[in-house]
DNA sequence: CCTTTTTGTTATCAAATGATAACTAACGAG
DNA sequence: CTCGTTAGTTATCATTTGATAACAAAAAGG
């Protein structure tokens, strides 16, 4: 096993992954927000309710940012806060119907993409994607 | 097959791969170097030499832009450019001794934090890697 | 209780990034 | 040769993003 041509595999890939990203999802952010608010946006979206020190840690950025970002989607419509019941320093963040349909059809667009992308793939080849994202995914890609 | 499932699959996997991306390259570029300039020192250390037109569309941002952070590079000390001999209008951009040293050192960096990653991995388990990292980048995540 | 820690906010500032206009020079096609 | 196109530069500006200090309130732990 050759590792510099391994790593070099994995770094191609990587790459790879970042430029398919960038395509998918190109063009389909309203104009009124912004990047990294979009982003914000994908992770609530998939995730909540979340709370802000959730999001602080894994958009990297600090509090004070995270928090101004949030009251700028707050105001736009997109987002809401609430007082956890428990814990009544921690706000839940949730979208907001607009958010919600807004990030629906960003989703809905992204996956029609993706399927584009995959016309002509045979069901056997489906399948054979499906475990490789598996075996990646546990074997490389994990998070803890 | 459930389509939205798969789609799903593929959601998590790029975010996956994003977050463990960020997790390997973290803390290893230079203070003096922004971002968006490590980003663009990557691409010319694995493509060089390059034009800046090839960085303008591959890093997607404006020729001014692009310009300007290769001019900075330039100033720097960490690439260099040269006019292209055939189309004089053409630059091509190398990275200097210098510059080729800080991404060598990035880069090895990297490796060992991929490696790392990777102990506990049998000798078939990176056969089995290989061949995932192959299957999706010829069936999904394929640039041309 | 009282102190420390966690969670979040507001204000402010600097730096990075993005966008555009106006320009030069070289190439390429007719 | 001339005209349109490609490659790149410079200058300028607005916006976004990142960083920090100073604060408040709730919780947690002795």
């Amino acid at each position: 096993m050759d590792k510099t041509a391994f790593f070099q595999k994995f770094v191609a890939f990587t790459t790879a992954v970042h430029q398919v990203k960038h395509e998918m999802t190109k063009d389909l952010k309203p104009a009124d927000i912004t990047p990294v608010q979009y982003s914000i946006l994908e992770y609530i979206a998939v995730q909540q309710p979340v709370t802000l020190s959730e999001i602080s840690d894994c958009q990297h950025m600090s509090m004070p940012n995270t928090s101004r970002e949030i009251r700028k989607l707050t105001e736009k419509g997109l987002c809401e806060k609430s007082t956890d019941a428990q814990d009544q320093r921690k706000q839940s963040i949730r979208l907001t119907p607009e958010g919600k349909a807004m990030m629906d059809e960003a989703f809905a667009r992204i996956e029609a993409r993706f399927f584009h992308r995959l016309q002509g793939a045979s069901e056997g080849d489906l399948k054979t994607i499906e475990q490789a994202l598996d075996v990646l995914q546990a074997k490389v890609f994990h998070t803890e």
